[in-house]
DNA sequence: CATACAATTCAAATATATTTGAAATATAAG
DNA sequence: CTTATATTTCAAATATATTTGAATTGTATG
């Protein structure tokens, strides 16, 4: 029986999983491929921009998030297929199984 | 734009997030609906009944795999359904999916 | 060049999680 | 009732992660 983990699956999981950082990703998946400033998603979050700094770098470690600078703004981007990968991957492993995505709101 | 967080979901993610405890739920789903002892698990894992009793407590209080005494073994068995919910969540959080799931191995 | 703003980085403080091995619990069987 | 086996629990040691606020970097603008 072989238990090898894939990629850096744990690590990917363990970026995802503090409340601060699903929070992160939530709010830029709401935002789409538009992404959102570093300040924008701090002040959705509610928390001082230090910390949100802080989780932002962990999730961009993890390649689940990328980011572009503009001019004295760095823009944020929830990188979909990461995540799509992540979660097929996780589906594979603990359940044995394949996924298929379906957007819930599908592009006018 | 709400952000709340669905269940335990963090609580859950951070239960398989963790090198070890992914392992664990790897080899409980090739075991499939039959599951392992405890001593299974910690050989397959290779790592100390203790350890592997710490990692199952964890993966048990998130609810992701159940037990079951039979005799003086503890058979422990993936929470399929409870990870393919997990999975659905996190889909529907972090990519705005929904997913189908496809068995790998079906049933004979 | 000086100032202002956005964001990150850093170090110190705090908080959580993991590992380890010994002791405890549960069950079975002689 | 005693011993053996499976497993958990516990406390101490260790390791990691998070928070905080001050200092720093990068960019724009007067």
């Amino acid at each position: 029986m072989k238990l090898e983990l894939k990629d850096g699956l744990s690590e990917k999981l363990h970026a995802l999983a503090a409340p601060e950082r699903i929070h992160l990703v939530m709010f830029l998946a709401q935002t789409g491929p538009q992404g959102a400033y570093a300040s924008q998603c701090a002040a959705a979050l509610n928390t001082a921009p230090s910390k949100t700094s802080f989780h932002l770098a962990a999730l961009l470690d993890a390649g689940l998030v990328s980011r572009q600078r503009e001019g004295k703004y760095l823009r944020y981007r929830a990188e979909f297929h990461k995540l799509e990968a992540l979660i097929s991957q996780v589906a594979q492993s603990c359940c044995n199984c394949s996924v298929t995505f379906t957007p819930l709101t599908p592009a006018p």
